[in-house]
DNA sequence: CTACCGATTGACT
DNA sequence: GTCAATCGGTAGA
């Protein structure tokens, strides 16, 4: 069956239009174990210019190496013994991207469940780690092209009415640096977007 | 080689 | 709200 992922255009622009433009799109992995689906609830925007919690702030290295790379690859990478995904923004060389923070699982769920502890349906995916736990999403992704329709991409849902849900803006969530910036968007009210209440409100 | 750290999480007051 | 466990990557000796 074709799928239908997500074209290189959508990922080819500023990575906070990106990041408002991913809410409500479905994340899907298809791996040996079986096929799991997210719908995207909660992203933040990490900028290539004037933006210190970049991680290609300080130059490009090998571990950031995916963000330089063209849009609409995945930039995965370990933190306190789990990982992140984002997907890559704007023209190659151009190292912005957006983290994907939040899923709400649609397929797959048990199978989303044997890989993650505790299994409550909310606490499945509502974090940028769980999530990866979940979707098994870890560093032999790094750098994989999204716009392909193979193994691990982002599609639209044609059925889902993005306006049932209002936008939230905020600042991001964990950074150690560059607090200011509201670069983190998320759908009010969905409970499957991490934090705390007023962080999902 | 060792030291340090983080875009996290889960447990706890 | 606070706090410690976690470990791969990077920087520095």
């Amino acid at each position: 069956m074709a799928t239908n992922p997500l074209r290189r255009e959508f990922y080819d622009r500023d990575p906070v239009e990106v990041a408002m433009g991913l809410l409500g799109n479905i994340l899907v992995h298809q791996s040996v174990e079986g096929t799991v689906t997210g719908r995207i609830v909660e992203t933040e925007a990490y900028l290539a210019k004037g933006d210190s919690a970049c991680h290609a702030a300080r130059g490009r290295n090998r571990k950031n190496a995916s963000m330089f790379g063209p849009p609409g690859r995945a930039y995965v990478y370990p933190i306190h013994a789990r990982y992140c995904f984002n997907v890559v923004t704007e023209p190659e060389d151009v190292a912005s991207a957006v983290l994907v923070r939040a899923v709400e699982p649609l397929d797959g769920i048990s199978l989303m469940k044997q890989r993650r502890v505790p299994d409550r349906l909310r606490e499945i995916a509502n974090g940028p780690a769980k999530l990866c736990e979940a979707f098994d999403i870890d560093r032999v992704l790094d750098g994989w092209d999204l716009t392909r329709g193979v193994r691990f991409w982002i599609e639209r849902d044609g059925d889902f009415n993005v306006g049932q849900f209002e936008v939230g803006r905020s600042e991001r969530i964990g950074v150690t640096s560059a607090h200011d910036l509201p670069l983190r968007f998320f759908f009010k009210g969905n409970e499957f977007v991490s934090g705390p209440k007023r962080m999902r409100t």
